[in-house]
DNA sequence: AAATAAATATGTAATAATTTCAATTATGAA
DNA sequence: TTCATAATTGAAATTATTACATATTTATTT
């Protein structure tokens, strides 16, 4: 499925920014921010407002193209992958990996312990810190 | 466990400021807010500066006397239960509720996927709505 | 008890993320 | 082409958080 189709897909009508938005999110897998996404497409597209791509985010995540990560305290990230899967935020560094897991496990989690509350979202996040920054402190240490 | 037996246990010097911020999130089971926390605290207190109050949470969480939830995008939220249990937030009303799970499932998934990262901090959340919003969501639509 | 040092707390100002909103531009239908 | 609607823009406002210099409190030493 292409950008275009993907957009359509969520009723999303496709415009220049939409589509160059989304096609970052889908060519970059590093659960991107506002800012890192603005700056990235500023370039190609010099007439574009920060304000389109907070609301154009939104609008995906909204309409469930793409959803909205909580796991940084700092500032909201993306990611176009929306099939169900952990993430992993290292202190160190900052960058969020995926973390794929067991979904049946966790559904069984899940179904046990919502009585009353409707579910549309979740989230599993893991911090710590990640194998390179991991190396880098051993040899810092030495 | 009393409030400054707490905070010793964790290395952390007891205050009056200390021991206040402690005891209302030992108190209060609702997530609070920095301005939560601060606002409930300072006619009590009346020197009491919001700095305080982020240095404060930061060193409990820090120590590992509280923990530190990023469910909700807009504010940083707080929970003196450190012991292993989800959250849920609810997007209509923004409450925050517990959610107690089956540990041992979730830590079974947690050690199949870690290759390389180092994990320190889990967090698991929900978001949707809750069971009161969703009565009276049916209430209005009728 | 007074003097000194160290740790905490305070308040203001700066920073950064996000939202609001009115004006402009683009799109689609009549 | 004209009109209506939707999308985008940019500036200003808002809000959360951090930085930092000063003041206060607490602990330690003389």
């Amino acid at each position: 499925m292409n950008v275009v189709e993907r957009l359509q897909a969520h009723n999303i009508k496709p415009s220049v920014q939409r589509i160059a938005i989304m096609s970052y999110l889908m060519e970059h897998h590093t659960h991107p921010t506002v800012d890192e996404i603005y700056t990235a497409l500023a370039p190609a597209i010099p007439t574009l407002s920060k304000t389109t791509v907070y609301n154009t985010l939104k609008l995906l995540s909204e309409q469930g193209a793409a959803q909205t990560l909580t796991i940084d305290e700092r500032n909201t990230c993306y990611d176009a992958n929306t099939t169900p899967h952990a993430h992993f935020l290292c202190k160190q560094c900052g960058k969020i990996y995926d973390v794929e897991y067991d979904q049946e496990k966790l559904n069984e989690i899940k179904n046990e312990n919502v009585n009353g509350l409707t579910i549309q979202e979740t989230h599993y996040y893991f911090k710590g810190i990640c194998k390179q920054c991991m190396e880098e402190k051993r040899l810092n240490n030495n």
